[in-house]
DNA sequence: GGGCCACAGGCAAACAATTGCAAGATTATT
DNA sequence: AATAATCTTGCAATTGTTTGCCTGTGGCCC
């Protein structure tokens, strides 16, 4: 009584073919009632269950998703940044609604292949990017004949492929307006513009300026791996002390770890620096002070690319999708 | 020139077979150099990558490991959890670096087949499973015949399959010892005991409560789906109004569920309930006030199940591990 | 009792690779 | 020049399913 390996010994075991038995498993009426029993017993008597890959491959669907997260600009970059976890939460779930296991992979794309290397390896049916990275241009030309693909992150009039995210230049723009008209004179932008999201971001806040008829902003292109940026707070600090100062954060994680650095340097929000987040992460309503920031409804993102790829997967096409930012004011900024 | 879909495509255009095809592919030196290189260059040229469903079927390997997590406690917990989530992202960390792909399951067991499932389908090449929820029967029955498999969770002598963890008794008692160092006279536990963790947290709340001959602790059944337990808080509170009262949370998710449903009622930690939390999770560092945890090492622990999983793949064996809990005091207690 | 039809199940071809073995083509050796 | 040794490559089995098509048997009707 050993192990079952695979169909062909039961269906040894069983006195049938293996045909007769990948029917009788899958349910089919082709088999009559009694053989099919019988054959679903034997299975479960012997705790046998047929190999998916194998049955994968012959059906070409794996029922899986990737899940790509190309960190071209941070190699360092780990998965527990909260947005990508946020945002990978959501979509398990999602996709575990609808049936889909998720394949994930966190990739630093050496070379251009990156993406179509997992796109054409017959191991997913679909792929969902968490952020363009520097890798645009790459996504467009994996799009241009891979349809199963949709990104969160920035759109362009110009990209090839279809992408869900919220308008970042718009909530840039928010985020540097509600600075001003709390009589900031002077605007810092904390973020490395190399990503696309984040210069629409910076490209905002350049809006929000100039309208107020201010000058350009000064930019750092603080590192998400750094730990600490107290430097850089310091450099643009001592540059700027004739008046009210703000900082745009291009993202929330990067917005607390300038409170952080704030605190070690014995100044906090609001009163010495106003400080706006990006995302509207939840570890934002529990900082010291509490976090205001650009909220993007990631839930409603998650729900539009889980949405939107099986629609693509079954043949449907679909259009990019860029929704509203919304100014959340709590108490930073 | 359409796209070459398979091996056999690329050999006609070679003019080789198959064989010759595959082996150049992955630069065997039993193939000429020329040949090779002509081969390699013709691949390229028209984007060609072999099916890595057929080859996995094939060499019976897939370089991916299966992460589940089992919520048979809490049918609606969803993978946003902070616990899981931060414990995922350090594991996909650690197997990319090791050139493992992440299979994501989120299982919410109907029957006991639900990990046998995955273990024999072949999709995988081993398993991780984060907690073991209420279903350490089903573990281990799978664990008897199939090795590759190692769990986050609770040590328990009897148990056959391997684990990694922390103390989670001793982890109970640091907390609950605390409390009643800074005076508490009156202890509740917050956590639902159906999982192994917590019940062993419990026991070492008892233990503490035992020794320092207090009697037993108030056990709140909170469930992490629960938005609010104002009643539960009120329900303890109400009762126990005759000095200073301490709450051992199961986890920091409970704990700041707990701290929160507090403030709407007026009450703040440490000065009107001292609340521990368990986990040491950073959002835990940014709450008002910050909270008095229990630190589990889940970088280590990370390391651990990964490490161990990859010596049980090659056959090796493993021993069960469990980590010291760490007592960190910030200020909710 | 013979013909027809429906039903059950078997056969074998996919699916797309890898790989042991054998054979053909070169090169080296005596 | 003949034989041995070495290099290349091809052949075909293997991995474990699914599924279109075909066959065989039994029942029913005339």
């Amino acid at each position: 009584m050993s192990r079952i390996r695979n169909i062909k010994e039961l269906a040894d075991l069983a006195g049938v073919s293996t045909g007769t038995v990948s029917r009788a498993l899958a349910g089919s009426t082709l088999i009559s009632l009694k053989t099919r029993e019988r054959i679903q017993a034997l299975a479960k008597e012997h705790g046998f269950r047929p190999n998916l890959l194998a049955r994968n491959l012959r059906i070409q669907r794996t029922n899986t998703i990737g899940v790509l997260i190309p960190l071209g600009h941070e190699t360092a970059q780990h998965l527990t940044d909260p947005f990508f976890i946020t945002m990978l939460g959501l979509l398990a779930d999602k996709l575990t609604e609808r049936g889909y296991d998720l394949l994930l992979s966190r990739v630093i794309p050496t070379d251009s292949a990156w993406l179509d290397r997992i796109a054409t390896s017959g191991r997913v049916d679909g792929l969902i990017v968490i952020g363009q990275s520097d890798q645009a241009a790459t996504i467009d030309a994996v799009a241009k004949d891979y349809r199963p693909l949709v990104v969160w992150g920035g759109y362009d009039a110009d990209q090839v492929h279809c992408s869900v995210g919220s308008d970042n230049r718009k909530g840039g723009d928010l985020a540097a307006s509600h600075l001003i008209a709390q009589g900031c004179r002077k605007i810092a932008f904390f973020g490395d513009p190399k990503t696309r999201e984040i210069e629409q971001r910076l490209q905002g806040v350049r809006d929000a300026l100039e309208r107020a008829g201010m000058g350009e902003p000064h930019v750092e292109p603080a590192h998400l791996t750094d730990d600490e940026f107290g430097p850089e707070i310091a450099g643009f600090l001592g540059q700027a002390a004739d008046g009210p100062i703000g900082i745009v954060a291009a993202s929330d994680v990067i917005a607390l770890k300038t409170l952080r650095a704030m605190a070690v340097m014995g100044l906090s929000a609001p009163n010495d620096v106003r400080v706006m987040g990006y995302d509207g992460l939840t570890i934002g309503e529990h900082t010291v002070p509490q976090l205001s920031t650009i909220c993007q409804d990631l839930v409603r993102g998650a729900e539009h690319l889980v949405d939107m790829l099986v629609r693509r997967i079954a043949g449907e096409d679909t259009q990019s999708v860029v929704m509203e930012p919304e100014l959340v004011l709590r108490a930073s900024a």
